[in-house]
DNA sequence: TCTGCCATGTAAGCCGTTACATGATTTT
DNA sequence: AAAATCATGTAACGGCTTACATGGCAGA
């Protein structure tokens, strides 16, 4: 999972570890809260030596800021190979019912933009499915235990019931989009939110479009 | 956490582990997991040497069902101590920064009803704050960043931003209510959800009463 | 100069899961 | 008689965090 995560940044631009972490908490912060270190560090060696990953020569300046500087200390850029490249495809692929958890549904969902749209819609439908199973325990436990209960885990699985519904109807709704073609989900439909509204948002991206400007890389 | 999750239970009523596991998740459903055996067992083992529960003899058929069986295998049955307590009610009120994440916070709010209202208070408000920080996070991306994300992406950090907020606003419902003496959490405000309704929600319990069938403590 | 952020890494350990092993009781 | 579910446990391992160690570079 953090392999995945890793490998599909990488894949957008090559990147030293310190920044790839940021780029993961921003990226899937909806997700799961920075990694730590200890963990990204080790996992790096790891897809390094399975031959996902290289290092990147610091990419040479291409752009000519701040040019002086022999190199600042180790600062280790790594790029995805074709090989990992393969593998990225192959995990998104591999939609097994872990896929369908939260952490890792946020991550596969996160790479949607690389992912063909049968495995989107297997994931997602999958997805809804479990949270209606959710949704349903909720429910069961409010009908039928509720006066065993004490008000606070009452409202607890009422939250929680809320919750799961949303996601829910969510999910119908991206699902729904899938299926009439139009690939990236349109926003702005369950409004209410957004206070300022930035308008840079409708730029949305073409999609299938290659990952974005490489830039960025130093 | 799951200590106090055990406790807390086991604070209601004497139990066996297998019956503990299944309270654990409709009680903390909305939380987490099912909670393994592998993790379940041995934690038992820890909290008895430390003396915050004791074995209880299998209660004596204070019910006259089934009395005919001998003891049905093993079935140890826990019951908490006057330690057990305790350490439950320091548990609780250990109110760190850890108080304040997703698991840590759910369960803490389970157990309200054996709560202080000052501590519930400040539970709620790290809460919240925690919940405003990840929420500001967002609309930060979404606003800095909303060009160099994918479309798929930026609808990962709508639905979070969206569910921070309306998290937000439901602890703002609770904190208020703490504050003005009534104590349980007040439902159906926020209403548009439950369809079919099941009209026993409204026989909410007076709360600061016993959790249930008081006897459990014994 | 010193504080703070950038940047990389290691070692130990926590907290939990999976998989396995066993057997009693209840239901079909 | 078989299948399901209740019930308890152990061993191994996995993923991740914490804490530690090190050092470069930037700006106050």
């Amino acid at each position: 999972m953090l392999d995945l995560a890793i490998l599909g940044l990488l894949h957008e631009s090559p990147m030293h570890g310190y920044e790839l972490r940021k780029q993961l908490s921003t990226k899937l912060g909806a997700i799961r809260a920075a990694i730590s270190y200890g963990s990204l560090y080790p996992t790096l060696r790891r897809l390094q030596t399975a031959g996902w990953i290289t290092e990147a020569g610091e990419t040479p300046a291409d752009d000519a800021d701040v040019p002086p500087l022999t190199s600042r200390r180790g600062r280790v850029v790594y790029k995805i190979t074709a090989e990992g490249k393969e593998r990225f495809q192959d995990l998104l692929a591999q939609v097994g019912p872990e896929a369908y958890e939260d952490a890792a549904f946020g991550v596969h969902f996160a790479f949607f933009s690389r992912t063909e749209v049968d495995i989107r819609l297997r994931i997602l439908e999958g997805r809804r499915r479990k949270v209606e199973e959710r949704r349903e325990g909720f429910r069961e436990v409010l009908q039928r235990a509720a006066e065993r209960l004490d008000a606070y885990t009452l409202e607890l699985q009422r939250h929680g019931l809320d919750a799961a519904d949303r996601e829910v109807r969510w999910l119908e709704e991206l699902i729904a989009n899938e299926r009439s073609g139009r690939t990236p989900p349109p926003r702005g439909s369950e409004g209410e939110l957004r206070p300022p509204t930035p308008r840079s948002t409708d730029s949305a991206p073409p999609l299938t479009a290659r990952p974005g400007p490489d830039d960025s890389a130093e």
